[in-house]
DNA sequence: TTAAAAATATGATAATTATCAGTAAAATAC
DNA sequence: GTATTTTACTGATAATTATCATATTTTTAA
């Protein structure tokens, strides 16, 4: 038996709280729950999308491949996350792919529920808006980092958001480990530079790793370095 | 005596048009205009926006400083295009400046006319969102292209840009002129940079130039530039 | 109109970053 | 548990890009 969007929690954390009970009855009758395998992908890059996807669990890399093969990692959706909006409202093929980072939970929204509930709640549509101008705004900043830090000053950073935004685990290492490609595919950069500065950071003493994992040691010096001193 | 919005062609293209007679009524008898001289903000980063800016003439810059003293510049926003929606929306002050390229005209006005329109009409509200989602995909785009491009293929595609955006004068340059400085803070690269791949591209003959005025003369090429070939 | 300031241009050089090559370690499949 | 594949790592080198210095041109202001 699966469970009901109305008693599910995650949802305080989206735009879907804004929706009436009514509503959220309709959108819990059309949806479907999904497990996805680390490394499956959810929705690729071109996809037309006939729904969005409320990541209930897990954590899902949003990128785009560019012409020379890379993939640009734009933003990482974890638990409470809306997946597909952007294609949804535009009705566009999306322009990103979704994969999974870990295992993965997450709930098939079919787009019906979501434009009905576009059209006839302004409340909703006011708080996906405000999502997005937020997502906007990270965008923006995003754009920023790229052009202007340096690849060091972005690995800092990347470090860092990768604690404030997922965690530690009790061993004090980010909950969220990421192949060293990944990291580089965050960060924009080229995967033997990612690793000679994960090197770098850690002969400075700024951060420790064991594997994969990597644990932040000094975040004020981190911090420093991202912020360019 | 000032034109009314209900006459304004420029509603058509922005999410203005998704308003009703009489909300447009309202906001026209709320909103001032403005002229904006070449050279001078419409707002400034940080700032606390009161409402919000629809372009009616001229082009402005839409910039983020970075720590080191360059400018960003996120979008070039013209004719029809509506500033500081972003920030009127999420209720935070904005990330961006705007500073008027050409010599502007704009009008302002007031968040409480948008807002009260953002809660009771729905159209007006997925309007501004369709556009949001609009922009975000290019804030992708514009990611993906600066973290994988060179700067040289960002230069070529810039051009080809200018030129889709804002088209050419009757001599065949780009209609939109900017100084090196501002072309080398849309690309994201140091000004030295940017204007010794103007001069190459002369040379190779992909585009010629008359002081700041720069014209595209072989576009196909320009194109193979951009792709990377 | 002329002086001053700003923008454009180019060379020399340094710094950053990517690429290629190859080894070591880890994860996965059998 | 071993073989195979993938991932991590390091060095050498090349390519890209930024920075500094300086000259020239253009624009602006007095």
């Amino acid at each position: 038996m699966e469970s009901r969007c109305e008693n599910c929690i995650i949802r305080q954390f989206n735009s879907l709280r804004a929706m009436s009970k009514d509503e959220l009855k309709k959108v819990s009758d059309s949806k479907t729950s999904k497990t996805i395998k680390k490394g499956e992908p959810i929705f690729e890059e071109g996809d037309k999308l006939n729904g969005v996807y409320c990541v209930r669990d897990g954590v899902s890399k949003l990128s785009k491949l560019s012409a020379n093969g890379k993939d640009q990692i734009v933003k990482l959706a974890t638990k409470g996350e809306v997946l597909g909006q952007r294609s949804v409202i535009s009705e566009e093929s999306t322009n990103l792919s979704a994969v999974a980072i870990d295992d993965m939970e997450v709930c098939f929204i079919p787009k019906e529920s979501i434009n009905n509930t576009l059209q006839k709640n302004p409340n909703f549509t006011l708080e996906v808006l405000r999502h997005m101008a937020h997502d906007l705004k990270e965008a923006d900043d995003v754009i920023v980092n790229i052009s202007q830090k340096t690849v060091k000053q972005r690995m800092a950073e990347a470090f860092l958001y990768l604690k404030n935004n997922f965690g530690e685990d009790e061993d004090g290492f980010l909950a969220l480990t990421l192949t060293r490609e990944d990291i580089s595919n965050v960060v924009g950069t080229a995967t033997e530079s990612a690793i000679r500065i994960i090197s770098e950071f850690k002969k400075k003493g700024l951060i420790h790793a064991s594997g994969k994992k990597i644990g932040i040691k000094d975040e004020r010096k981190l911090l420093e370095m991202a912020e360019g001193f």
